[in-house]
Formats: structure tokens, sequence, C-alpha cells
DNA sequence: AGTTAGCACTCTCGCATTGAGAGTGCTAAC
DNA sequence: GTTAGCACTCTCAATGCGAGAGTGCTAACT
């Protein structure tokens, strides 16, 4: 446990580092921030700091800048979270009512405006259910022999795969099947899907298949659709101005799933991973601030913040739980 | 006119500084490739192709590297098409039989795949048509004042959008418009539906008007889907090594549309735009390389490789055209 | 006229040196 | 517990230097 002045001091590094970029020295706190000591004591416990492993500095006769675990207890018991001012939420408020009213748009519009705000880049996705459930079918022919299958789920995205005909079929007879077995299907997962028994000739039996497969691979995290935006603001830090950092990150956002380099924090929390914390390494130098917007049935998303570590925490965080609580409320107006 | 000398020179140059990125020098290359004369004799010719404008010095007493005149020259007259290896189409042809037989993850899979082979960026647009029409609409109720307006286009690509409704209706009343719609809009044009004379009560005019503006937002070049893929192998190159230079590229790619950064060539032509003649400032330094393929009843998209002007021209060209014939070749069939 | 050997010239690059500046840790005194 | 003072360390920018690369030019050769 630290020091009430430690405390304030690893705040104070905190602070000014991730304004600054540049490690942090004693006679410089001690201006800035009027502080009634001398640079000695500052030194002094600044060496404390470092013995406890709260900061480092990058070489003798260096600032201090903080360790992961200085931004880690920075976060949990120095930062004073920020609520954002009225006008910014009007000023956000009013984008959204300005963009056309779909899910997708919204997510795009979210990750956009978080993006800029925070100056960072930003993921969201779409909201989707964990178990997704049939609201519509509808075959529409392509040529004799294909025909796209169209499924609407409940949550109200709408998926497409084209299905290969054993023999020709026309509309008229894609459309009958659409329709019995829309009646059969209506509001059932996957799993309800697969265990009902029916009668089928062989085309339907396809279709059905189709339609199942088509939900479960819904929810797969690789097929969440999702929306990064703020990249260029990534590349603008000065953590990347060499590019080759980023390039390991761009790899491990491009390739393997966000979902691995995401943390899923529980409902209303907002989860943060500094760093070493995370579990793929192209991710170390990286925060992860990061939560999960519910919707009516089971619907969900996330929204996360990617940076260097040193970026602003209490914004950032502030600007997460805002959009969270905003897309909840566009959400449950939506599906009023 | 270059004599035949001065053109071998400019394509040794182009070649070995494509492959090394290091300025040519005249000892370099007698060495390499054995040429009958004298260093001193190659200084001359160098001298005077510099002042033909189609090599440049970084400084006195570098060697040579080619000017966005000499890439240009080059690619005119010396360049000799190469064809892809047998196997690698092979190859290629295999991965595309492997994927799904959906149109977007073809052109995804275009985009991986190009961008692969030549290690530089590559952007791939979804086949589109000019002049979209109406396959198929359906109208899906999401709650009783909202509805899901789903298109199907002939070109078996989805839209979806919005729609409030005025009053409550019932799942059974959309889909009654939707069939009684389905019928007067099938095969139709957006001018062909706004042309159309038809009796409609406030709630079929306003799902008409919606699907119309549909099929005309699908042709506006920033709602065509593209994927680009291997900005990582672009941040590879050393050219963008210090990453500010690929910051102006990216945000040229994400903001403003592809479409002016991407010439659009007439069918089967290949364009190459090199360096300077771009339209873009951000794009100096960059090589474009696209076609465009084209299937059945107007349906096309481009096929395209970003890189810097420094790129292996007769690869990406090659590969650029055999992505595209093979591309054509699987929309024909899609389309039998 | 074209080619070439020879050579002076220029420029980059890597390396070592230097001095200023920043910031520290330590010690001894308050 | 605090602080003044100071030696110490390290970075950073500037400078100088030598090696190396590659050129352009001239004069001689075929």
């Amino acid at each position: 446990m630290l020091t009430e002045r430690r405390q304030r001091l690893l705040q104070y590094i905190v602070d000014e580092y991730v304004l600054s970029a540049q490690p942090v020295g004693s006679n410089m706190l001690v201006e800035k921030y009027h502080l009634p000591v001398s640079s000695a004591t500052i030194r002094n416990e600044m060496a404390a700091l470092e013995d406890e492993g709260y900061v480092v500095q990058p070489h003798t006769s260096a600032g201090r800048i903080p360790t992961d675990a200085g931004y880690r207890y920075y976060v949990e018991a120095l930062m004073r979270e920020e609520s954002l001012p009225d006008e910014l939420q009007q000023t956000i408020r009013h984008q959204f009512h300005q963009a056309a009213r779909e899910l997708e748009e919204w997510a795009r519009l979210a990750a956009a405006i978080l993006a800029s705000r925070v100056r960072n880049a930003a993921i969201v996705t779409t909201p989707h259910s964990p178990e997704p459930r049939m609201r519509w079918l509808e075959l529409v022919g392509v040529h004799d022999y294909l025909a796209l299958v169209v499924v609407v789920l409940q949550e109200a995205r709408v998926l497409q795969q084209t299905l290969s005909l054993e023999r020709p079929f026309t509309q008229e007879e894609l459309t009958t099947i659409a329709r019995t077995l829309n009646e059969a299907l209506d509001g059932k997962s996957a799993a309800e899907i697969r265990a009902q028994e029916m009668r089928l000739d062989s085309a339907e039996s396809a279709v059905v298949q189709m339609a199942a497969g088509m939900l479960e691979g819904a929810d797969v995290p690789s097929n969440e659709p999702s929306y990064v935006e703020g990249l260029r603001d990534l590349l603008r830090q000065p953590e990347f101005a060499e590019g080759q950092r980023l390039l390991g990150l761009l790899e491990a956002m491009e390739e393997r799933n966000l979902g691995r380099a995401i943390p899923a924090p529980g409902e209303g929390n907002v989860a943060i991973t500094i760093g070493g914390e995370h579990p793929l390494d192209e991710m170390r130098g990286c925060t992860v601030i990061s939560t999960r917007y519910t919707g009516p049935s089971g619907l969900h998303g996330t929204l996360s913040v990617v940076g260097p570590t040193r970026m602003q925490y209490p914004r950032s965080v502030a600007m997460v739980r805002y959009m969270s609580t905003l897309m909840e409320e566009l959400l449950r107006v939506y599906f009023a």
C-alpha cells in the first residue's frame, strides 16, 4: 500500500506522461504542481515508487515513466472518473439521430465517434444474439440450379448464402418451399431446428440444413461483423512512429480473432487490459478498454478502444461508458 | 526515342532497383549482366538517360534510380509480360474451389490472394451492376412500427434498410404488401420504378420509395463493398518504414473514395498509374495497377494492386490479369 | 565516332569525440 | 523527515574524419 503522497506522485507522473510522452522529472513536477517539498524529496519518493515497480527510468538520468503496474494502480485507485460534458453528449446524440436508422450504421458510427474522441483506434461489434433465432426465410432463384437463401434473424440481421440445387427449380417452387419452412422454423434457434422432426423432401432438407448452419455461423466470433476505425490516429501516436510496431498489432487484429485480443467484461463493467496483461505478445505496449452493451432478449455487442498504454484513461473510460449506454438506449428504442 | 542499348540499360536499372531498393551503379551492372562494354561507357549512357528524365541520382555519387517517367517507359516499352506458371494457376484455382460459393467471399479471397502474391496491398470490389435491378423484395416486421425492407438485386446482392411505419402493421399485412409489390417491381431499375404509375396507398408508396432509393444507392461508388487486404505487406516495404508515409495513403484510401484514387480502365485492359500521375498527392510514390472484370448483364467490379512505384510490374500485371479472368470465369459459371 | 583507362571529385555513412543539458543518487547538515 | 549541494551518468546534437561508392571528365586508343 502506497502512502498518500506517493499515490499523488504516481498520479502526477501518469498524467504528465500521458500528456507529453516524455519521461517525467522531479524538478518539473515540483514547479508545475507547486509541491510544498523540494525536488530532492520527490526524488527519494520516486526511487521508492521505482522499488515498488510502479515506474522506471528508460535510462539513468532520465525522468520516470509508468510501468504497466503503475498504470494498473492508477486505474484501480487513483483515476477519478470523468463524466462527459453535457454539450458533448448532445453533440454525439445528435450525430446518431442524423444517421440512418440501421444497427450496422450505428455500430460504425459508434466506432468512428469513439475513435475520433479518444484519438485512438476503436472497435465496435454490431449487436448480435448468443443464440440467434430465425425470423424469416426466403429463397430467391439466381438461375435454374442456384438459389440465394436469405435468412432474417430476430435481431434484424440479414444473412445470405448460395445454395446449389440438384434439379432446376422455378421461382414459384422456391417460394412455396420458403413459405412452408417459414411457418415451421419461425422463432427457432439452430439447435431447435436441428432437433425438430420434420417430413421433408431432399430440397427442403438442404435448405433447412443450410439455414441451421447459417444460424450457427452467425454467432461464431469471427463472423461477428465489427467496425474498426481510427487506425490513422493510432499511427499518429509517437509509440507507433516507426510503423513496425503497428505491423504486429495490425496482424494480431486482422488475423486471429479480435475475441482473443479483446477481453469480454461482464455487463455494465469496463474492462481495462494494460500492456503485458494481454495474452498476445503483439499487444504489449497497448491498452484495450472495452465494455459490453446489451439490448433486449440477449442481444449484445462490444465497444473497445485500443491505444498505447500511455492513453487518457479517464477520458477513454468515460467515452466507452457513455457510448455503451447510448447504444443500449438506441437498441431499446429500436426494438421498442 | 531511346537507342536499343539505353532501353536495355533502363530495363536493367528498373529490374535491379525493384529488387534491391538500392540505387543502381554502373560497375554493378557491368558485372552482374556481363555487359560487353566498360563501366565508363555505362556511365555515359546513364548520364544520357538522366538527361532524358528517365533516371535520377538521389545524390551525387550514388547510383541511379528510375523516375516516374522511367517506370512509365519501362511499362510501355520494355516490360515483357509474364504469364503465371501453370502450377500457381492451379493452386489459386484450387483455393477458390475450396471457398464458399459466394460473390462476396470470392472478392475477399481474390484480394487476399492478390495481396499475398504481389506482396502489396490489393483492393477488390464485389461485382455490381451499373443499373441495379430488382429481383425480390421482402418486408419483415421488427416490431409494430418498424419493418426491415430486404431487397435482393438480380446480381444476387442483398440490401437491407429499416422503415418506420406510420401505424402498426402485422406481419401478414407486410407480407401482402411485399407480394403485391414484388409482382409490380420485378426486374425493374430504380428509374423505371420511379417512372411507373401505380395506385398505391401511403404505406406501399413508402416502401416503393425506399426500394428505389436502395437501388440507386447500390451503385454509388462509396457503397460499393470492397475488400482491402495486405496493408501489412505495404507496411513492410522500406518506402513506408517511417509509417507517416502510409498514414497519408491510409487516409486517402479510407476517407475519400477509392474511385478517385483508382483509375477505371476499359474492359480487358490493365491500367497502371505511376507516382505523380495520380491526381491525389498522397498517392505520390505509389503505383496502382487495376483492371475491371465483367460478368453477365453488365455486372462488373475492379481488381487493383497498390504498392510503391518500385514494384514488380510484370508479376503484378500478370497476377491482376489472371485474377480478372478467373473472376470473370467464376461469374459466368455462377450466373450460368 | 565510339570506347575506355585513369583519376579527381563529391557525397553518404558509420564511428568516435565532444560539450551541453537533464536528471539522478548520495551525503551531510538542518 | 527534509533539503542543499554536488558528483555522476546518460542522452542528444553537433562536429570531424576516413572509408567507400560512384560519378564526370579528360585524354588516349581503336
